[in-house]
DNA sequence: CACCAGGCAAGTA
DNA sequence: TACTTGCATGGT
């Protein structure tokens, strides 16, 4: 079987399984991309805390965020961890906001996202993960994200190797499937389910995968 | 109690 | 280049 029809066959198995996700949460795309950094290596439910905070505060608005102080910023947000650090990192993607596009997201998207996304990556703060998230889950573009879990689950299957860099397990989906931003978003909110449950870090085994059924390597 | 969570950058050798 | 460490809260 090809790669492309692998990942298809995965794809529906996991959907099948599981259903869809309606990933990412969140109201709106600055929303999105403020959750995106505040998840970093962090609990969601940590970071929901945080968003509520900062909805509370009415400061959930990028002129609003830019005009708040940076330790007013990191006290709201202290519940998702790292909130010293991470009240930096969103004070450096909301000038990069200010600078590229006047605080309004939505005009981001009229780039290509070959030339977007080394932008993102050049605020410092903001990984490949982070900025694929950012360019998919808020503003639709076809930028393919890979988290731990998807090195996880892929490896553990010995689809690719344990210690696969970023980039190559992104170009594993990228080089074959279409530039769909329906199927990413689906396919990564189903990857993260499946390791949430089949494929944790202590504990391998918790059931027969969804993904079994078209793999070599069952787990 | 130990371990982990939808990472990233900076430091070391 | 290839490891290692700091960052920090909260749930299991």
């Amino acid at each position: 079987m090809n790669r492309l029809n692998l990942l298809l066959n995965m794809y529906g198995s996991m959907l099948k399984a599981l259903g869809p996700s309606s990933w990412w949460p969140g109201e709106t795309p600055f929303e999105v991309a403020v959750g995106a950094i505040l998840t970093q290596n962090t609990n969601w439910q940590n970071v929901e805390k945080a968003i509520a905070n900062l909805r509370r505060a009415k400061v959930l608005a990028p002129q609003k965020l830019y005009r708040l102080s940076e330790e007013s910023l990191a006290e709201l947000i202290r519940p998702a961890g790292f909130f010293r650090l991470k009240a930096g990192r969103l004070k450096h993607f909301l000038e990069f906001l200010k600078d590229e596009c006047g605080f309004e997201l939505s005009a981001l998207a009229s780039q290509d996202l070959e030339t977007l996304r080394p932008k993102l990556l050049d605020v410092k703060g903001i990984g490949p993960e982070t900025a694929d998230s950012i360019l998919l889950y808020a503003l639709n573009m076809p930028s393919f994200v890979v988290d731990a879990y998807t090195g996880r689950v892929l490896s553990r299957h010995a689809l690719i190797p344990e210690d696969a860099p970023y980039e190559e397990i992104r170009s594993f989906f990228m080089d074959v499937l279409n530039p769909d931003t329906n199927l990413y978003n689906e396919y990564h909110a189903l990857l993260v389910r499946v390791g949430k449950n089949w494929c944790k870090k202590k504990k391998p085994l918790c059931g027969p995968c969804p993904l079994n059924a078209y793999l070599e390597d069952p787990i």
